[in-house]
RNA sequence: GCGCCUGUGGUUUAGUGGAUAGAACGUCGGCCUCCGGAGCCGAAAGUCGCAGGUUCGAAUCCUGCCAGGCGCACCA
């Protein structure tokens, strides 16, 4: 069976913050798990790279480029404040040299009323020269970032692309003929109210004839479903909670059935330093990127940290604690337990000690409290990927990892591997080899590395 | 106002209607002749937000309330 989960997803109008770092965790994960459990999984990423926000985006570039050169300006109000833009403006302005300023300067200068009109021509497109180049870089910085967090996309589709196949008036057609839209005030509507009571109407087509993201959102979900997936998973933030019911009276409309789609809500990471609460926000400029949260508290804490909770729950994500944390961090207590017997087997390998092949072993020697607990939790490992997999919760595996190594460690520290006893020492390697595979899997399925020493 | 989500020791949290609610961090006290002390053992710390209800049995299901988060556009 086929899947395809959509995650991440982030507009390219801003790097990675840490709020998109749980859903990276969460998403490649999860895909991991599905692939483990047998689903032939596909990772996509949807750029929207159109619309209000690139707009905004762009004359936000723009400022800071006049801003490069010495020019005064009123920064837009609903513009990208983060700081980033500075250094896209001054990568745009080596690019471009001079032609940029000479652009800028025919623009700005508004002598006569006759030239109103091309000078609004330039000015459009400019903008839009400046969005493609902003978006551009944006979104090579946030391929870098995910790559630095193990997060690799098997598609990436892009809004534009759908409105070059002109997907939207196609499945805008489809919908009417099904009678599922209507005209009122000049706009396009949608009966969502017909598949959800409740629900209002929306607007797919503009008074001005644009279309609405929900238009676009839909032929991008079509144009998914057409690819042939049994399922389709959507990862969205919390802050799209109210747009769930929407969609999925899309893909009924559409004539798919219910449950094709299915939707995850993560709920918001909100950033504490100390006592003050930031909200991240990207048109603010306000918010700590991914990038420097993996610098300071490194890939595989932050992984597992997002991955040890529910994404259901409220996350706060001190960075200070987080750094203080980090020696203490559970995943290096997991990490340790393999690391600890790659160095028995080290030692075994030293000591000339052969590895018999399994059905030579006499298991039946393990008898301790402690080996017959490691046992039982090892065989759980295909239920608790299964159960993780049916759950879509992959957090249900850092709990499974913490509590095999706790059972290793306190195995460990009560008995020993390699002894006199030939027999017992064979029995007690097999375990802890199988322990070592356990573990290794389990990371491998988190995305964590395996370390054999640290 | 309406909708969705969340409330579990000081802090961060796990918990698929079932036994005495598990961990981790922090606090206090122990454990290195011997495969890695990033470890182990122990202690203090919980009216599972509050109040009802369903049930033989509720942190878990239902209702109401309280607190916090996120939404409620011809934005994306």
């Amino acid at each position: 069976k086929k899947v395809q989960i959509d995650f991440v997803s982030v507009n390219p109008t801003g790097p990675l913050h840490i709020g998109h770092g749980r859903a990276a965790a969460f998403g490649d994960s999860l895909a991991n798990i599905l692939s483990k459990v047998g689903y032939e999984v596909e990772r996509e990423y949807y750029v929207n790279d159109r619309g209000g926000q690139i707009k905004r985006l762009s004359s936000s570039v723009w400022a800071r480029l006049k801003e490069l050169e010495g020019k005064k300006v009123s920064f837009p109000e609903d513009g990208y404040k983060g700081e980033y833009l500075i250094e896209i403006a001054k990568k745009l302005k080596k690019e471009l040299g001079n032609k940029s300023s000479e652009i800028a300067k025919g623009v700005d200068s508004k002598k006569k009323i006759a030239q109103k009109k091309r000078e609004e021509k330039a000015e459009s497109q400019i903008l839009g020269l400046l969005g493609r180049f902003a978006t551009n870089e944006i979104l090579k910085e946030i391929k870098v970032d995910l790559e630095a967090f193990g997060v690799r996309f098997d598609s990436w589709v892009s809004e534009s692309s759908l409105h070059q196949k002109k997907a939207i008036p196609e499945v805008l057609s489809y919908l009417q003929e099904k009678n599922y839209l209507y005209e009122k005030d000049g706009a396009l509507w949608f009966k969502t109210s017909l598949f959800l009571s409740g629900e209002e109407d929306r607007v797919l087509k503009r008074g001005n004839g644009d279309y609405t993201y929900f238009a676009s959102d839909i032929a991008y979900h079509q144009d998914k479903l057409r690819r042939g997936f049994d399922r389709i998973i959507d990862i969205w933030g919390a802050d799209h909670i109210g747009y769930v019911p929407r969609m999925k009276a899309a893909t009924q409309a559409l004539g798919y059935p219910e449950g094709v789609l299915e939707i995850i809500i993560h709920q918001m990471v909100t950033l504490k330093r100390g006592k003050e609460r930031i909200s991240a926000s990207t048109r603010e400029g306000k918010f700590i990127p991914l990038k420097e949260v993996l610098d300071e508290v490194g890939r595989d804490a932050a992984r597992f940290f997002f991955l040890s909770r529910t994404c259901g729950s409220h996350l706060d994500f001190d960075l200070e604690l987080a750094k203080k944390q980090t020696p203490e961090n559970p995943v290096f207590y997991v990490q340790y337990a393999h690391a600890r017997i790659c160095s028995i087997l080290e030692n075994a390998r030293e000591n000339r000690i052969k590895i018999k092949n399994p059905d030579e072993v006499k298991l039946d020697l393990l008898t301790t409290p402690e080996e017959r607990e490691l046992m039982k939790e090892i065989s759980l490992l295909p239920d608790e990927v299964y159960e993780a997999a049916k759950s879509l919760e992959p957090h249900r595996l850092t709990t499974y990892l913490q509590e095999l190594a706790t059972l290793f460690h306190q195995f460990y520290t009560r008995h020993r591997v390699i002894s006199e006893d030939r027999e017992l020492t064979q029995a007690r390697l097999m375990l802890v080899k199988a322990i070592k595979v356990t573990i290794g899997d389990v990371l491998g399925l988190l995305g964590i590395s395996v370390p054999q020493k640290m």
